[in-house]
DNA sequence: GGCGCCATCTTGGTATCCCAAACTGGTATC
DNA sequence: GATACCAGTTTGGGATACCAAGATGGCGCC
């Protein structure tokens, strides 16, 4: 692999893993010592990420981009305009076995499967779907707006009872798409994306001062 | 002006111009004599052009992006998802006053306003209707899909009745807009956006040849 | 002791240089 | 005449040197 799509992959993974904090400094010298590339593939990353959100400019330099809870309320709004349509969309297909693969990628979760996973396949799960819109328009919007909403997620303190819940909406959306009941399941998507969206600002409103305290800027509503 | 700003600007105003015919080769060195910049800023402004769509990657070197009939069917979708969202959530703004601004920009060309300006009205209409919403994330998405679209629509032989009949429907979202017609608002949007989708399609799939000869690559649907 | 100013370092922006891979054109061979 | 092959050229990817602007910190003056 080019040493560009290196940089700019570990470089994503590191940021969404929170190995580097929200609102972080992130120099270009740094990055280039870090990962043992020059300055040109890294500006290429860099240059890649930000159009992703997940960097942006401070001043001069570059810095992590914070948890913006107003973004997220947005990108919430926003999602729930491309997958509804998407899932609309699929729901007019004549063959919807497809469906059937995202179930089953819901049911590899059980209860001693990692927390990482659970939180990796409850974006696949809306990201997957939306694919199957075949629309490539509303499905990188959908992998973008999750992309977005990731770091936020994986912050969020998530009970179990917060996962059953989703999960058990995650599947009735896929029924309703299997009998292809397009108004029933997008009425039943976006009632999952305002609730994940209360759930998820009012958990982060609520730890933003512990957040803060982990070094993580996190900008209000 | 930052090179690196020059650079982007100059060039996305070349393909969008179609001063660079969709489909020519663009190799970093003829920007770069071109321009009067080195290849760093090149770099960075073809990197932000590729995610816009304009450029592409032709095996090791770059293209302007050729116009794609599929891919403007289906930006036709995800543009009628987000705007009628966009559009909604101005329906239901306390305060729409500013679809009154929208409406003196449509009032602006008249029968002696040249062609180009009419053209960019057209699309300003959809994007600063967006921008009414609040929502950056659903305006950034019309604009990107504006942009996508505007070449083909520059491309486009528009008589006079497909300019006046566009005018027409847009003042008549305008209307149902500052009523607060959600309702209706969304369906002569939604109308207007597949109407015009159509057109798009039909004209350009009808003078495909004809571009084509012009060295315009065109890929059908 | 506090405040301001200057030297220094840091950092992103730009310009070049080098390299490997791919493309091109021509030539020699069959 | 077609084709395979080889040298030269083009081209993007990467590395590095230089610069100007901004951040930093220490020293001196008030």
């Amino acid at each position: 692999m080019s040493q560009m799509q290196n940089v700019e992959t570990q470089l994503r993974q590191m940021i969404l893993g929170l190995e580097i904090g929200p609102g972080e400094k992130l120099p270009e010298r740094w990055i280039e010592s870090r990962f043992g590339a020059s300055r040109t593939p890294v500006r290429a990353a860099l240059l890649r990420l930000e159009t992703e959100g997940l960097v942006g400019r401070d001043g001069r330099g570059w810095t992590v981009s914070p948890i913006n809870l107003a973004e997220l309320e947005q990108v919430a709004v926003y999602r729930e305009a491309v997958e509804v349509a998407a899932l609309r969309l699929t729901c007019g297909l004549a063959d919807r076995s497809a469906v059937d693969v995202i179930e089953a990628m819901l049911e590899s979760c059980d209860h001693d499967t990692p927390r990482e996973e659970w939180h990796r396949v409850g974006m696949d799960f809306h990201i997957e779907l939306a694919r199957l819109s075949g629309n490539e328009f509303l499905f990188r919007a959908v992998r973008d707006a999750m992309t977005r909403l990731s770091r936020a997620r994986w912050l969020e303190v998530r009970d179990e009872a917060a996962l059953s819940r989703a999960w058990t909406e995650h599947r009735a959306i896929l029924a309703a798409a299997r009998l292809g009941d397009a108004d029933e399941a997008a009425r039943l998507l976006s009632g999952h994306i305002v609730g994940s969206r209360d759930r998820l600002v009012t958990s982060l409103a609520n730890d933003r001062r512990g957040l803060r305290a982990r070094g993580f800027a996190v900008v209000a509503a």
